[in-house]
DNA sequence: TTCTGTTATGTTATTTTATAACGGACTCAA
DNA sequence: TTGAGTCCGTTATAAAATAACATAACAGAA
């Protein structure tokens, strides 16, 4: 089964640097880590992220307009990936929850709503932030 | 008991145009709906758009950028707004679940994790939009 | 009253985030 | 060898949000 299509240069680059960021990244902060290696425009980023996304390496959070790399061991399996965000130290935790999802997809159920893509994004305190205040 | 504050012209102008639209309007979009009334900067929407979120009159939708007049009965009471937004017609559709709560909840009690604010956004198509297809 | 802190306002300029529109290079199969 | 598909790179532009600054309005204390 090795259906698992090569990624592109820029994509592999792009993936690289958010698997090393500790934090969630701007499609921006990843361009300016990524001009040494020949990387110029936004969209070259934009392009790349998409890809990855799409097949599941990385995931976009909509409340910081910034992407990680899949932190997930279940996010697909699961169908739903849900992120704790710091607002202290910034760090995204990711997550997956079976009874949530089945929560989110009973909903729709019940109203006939056809779910292409769930965003669950929590923010407040970290457990070590919280401790160090 | 009242200690409803008196909303500001601007802030009365801008949850009026909430009310009123039918979808979800970006913050530009709001600007434009009432130039007439003598608006013309971003800021001043900005401004109003935060107190309202901020007494609970509105939502900001994060996965659109765009936002909505609060729509929800037990919002405040379940602490959660929670919408499923159609990618067909446009429509946001406010709810709240209180297991869906509780399940964020236990989570980030599990993890020490101090919670400020949640976002649940689900996207797909709404139940007349997928009759109509 | 006058002083003073707070809140709301208005304006201009700028930053940050994301996409449109174009053309070139390459692969693969018909 | 031609045509479809995909990736690539560039320039320009759109869309969303904020910074910086200056002023007005007002309530409470002196
Ligand atoms: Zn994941
Ligand atoms: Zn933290
Ligand atoms: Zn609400
Ligand atoms: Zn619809």
């Amino acid at each position: 089964m090795s259906s698992q299509k090569m990624l592109t240069r820029n994509q592999f680059l792009v993936l690289d640097v958010l698997k090393e960021g500790e934090k969630p990244l701007s499609a921006y902060d990843i361009l300016d880590r990524l001009r040494g290696e020949g990387l110029r425009a936004p969209l070259q980023i934009y392009r790349a992220l998409s890809a990855l996304i799409g097949r599941g390496h990385a995931h976009r959070l909509e409340s910081l307009n910034a992407f990680v790399a899949c932190a997930g061991k279940e996010c697909h399996k699961s169908g739903l990936a849900a992120f704790a965000i710091c607002e202290a130290c910034g760090q995204a935790n990711e997550f997956s929850d079976f009874v949530l999802r089945q929560r989110l997809e009973g909903w729709a159920e019940r109203e006939g709503f056809r779910t292409s893509h769930s965003v669950v994004e929590m923010h407040g305190t970290c457990g070590a932030c919280v401790i160090r205040s």
